[in-house]
DNA sequence: CGATATCAAGATCAATTTGTCCGTTTTCGA
DNA sequence: TCGAAAACGGACAAATTGATCTTGATATCG
C-alpha cells in the first residue's frame, strides 16, 4: 500500500532527527535504517530537492534536517517522495460528473483523505517522543546513552 | 496508494452487481468500466480463482457474483487481488522487539488499520444503493431505467 | 595546494506491474 | 455435427519502480 521508497524515506528521516545537530553520512544513515545505501543516496538526494534535509559536503559532511523535527510532518515526507494522490475526480474518462465521485470511488477517497489527515497530524518529533513504544527504526533496546 | 489493478478488479465487481443475473462478457464490462479488454480477462480469472466471480463459457457466458452483492466487501476483493498487507512486525531485519512496533511503524499500520476497517464494512450493495451519489462507475445520468 | 571525504548525477540493470497477442478449450445453437 | 462465441492460458512487450555502479563536483583539513 505504501511504497518501499516511501519507508526509506521515512526511516532515513527519522534517523536524521534522531541525530539532530551532527550531520550523517549516507552510509551511517544506511547502517541505521538497514536501506540499500546506493539507493538511500537517491532518496536523501530527492528529500533535499524537496527541501526537507539539507546535505553538507566534504569532510564532517552529510545530511541534517533543515527544520526541527516537530515543525515536519510525516505527510511532508511521503509528498516529498511519492506524493499521496486523493482521488478528485472521476477515473473513467467520462467526466459527466462534475465534483461529485460516484459511490465507489467517494469512499476510496474518504480512505485517502483519513490516511492523509492522520499523516499531516503527525509529526517526526512525535515519533521520537512516544513514551509507550521504544525508539524508532527498531533498535535493540531503548535509546543508547553516551 | 492503491494499484491500477485493483481499481480494475472494483470497477468489474460493481460493474457485475449492476447486472446480477445475466452473466457479462469480458468485452461487455470492458466498455462499461474502461478498463483494456485484454488486461480485464486477466484480473477477471483472477477474481474468478478466488471465488468471488464465477465464469461460464462458451456462447451466452461470460461472468456473474458469485455471491449477492450484499455479501461482498470492498476488502474481499481488494484482497483477492492485492492483498492489504497490514505491518505486524518490524520491517527491519532486527527483529528484537517482539510484538510492539515502533512508534513510526504502528503509526503507518494505524493507518492501514482504519483502511483495513473501512473497506471490510462497506458491501458491494452499498456502492450501488448509496441514495446521496450517482450510479457507480460515473455513467451519465442517474440510473438508467429499462 | 593536494589529499580525502562527501554529496550529485547519469547510466545501467533487475524486478514488478501493466498491457497485448494468440492459440486452445468449452459451450451453445442452428 | 459444425461453427461461432466465449473463457482460459501462456508468452511476450512496455512502463514503472527498485537498486547498483561509475564518474564528477565540492568542501574540509593538513
Amino acid at each position: 500500500m505504501f511504497s518501499q521508497t516511501m519507508e526509506y524515506a521515512l526511516r532515513a528521516v527519522v534517523c536524521l532527527a534522531q541525530n539532530a545537530g551532527k550531520p550523517l553520512t549516507t552510509r551511517q544513515a544506511s547502517v541505521i535504517t538497514h536501506v540499500p545505501a546506493n539507493y538511500l543516496s537517491k532518496v536523501l538526494q530527492q528529500l533535499g530537492r524537496a527541501g526537507l534535509i539539507a546535505a553538507v559536503r566534504g569532510v564532517g559532511g552529510g545530511y541534517t534536517l533543515s527544520q526541527p523535527a516537530i515543525e515536519v510532518s510525516i505527510l511532508q515526507v511521503i509528498n516529498a517522495i511519492d506524493p499521496l494522490k486523493r482521488i478528485k475526480r472521476c477515473p473513467l474518462g467520462v467526466a459527466s460528473h462534475g465534483k461529485k465521485l460516484c459511490p465507489l470511488h467517494h469512499r476510496l477517497d474518504r480512505v485517502l483523505a483519513d490516511a492523509e489527515k492522520a499523516f499531516a497530524t503527525t509529526t517526526i518529533a512525535e515519533l521520537l517522543a512516544d513514551p509507550s513504544r521504544s525508539t524508532p527504526l527498531c533498535e535493540a533496546g531503548r535509546a543508547r546513552h553516551r
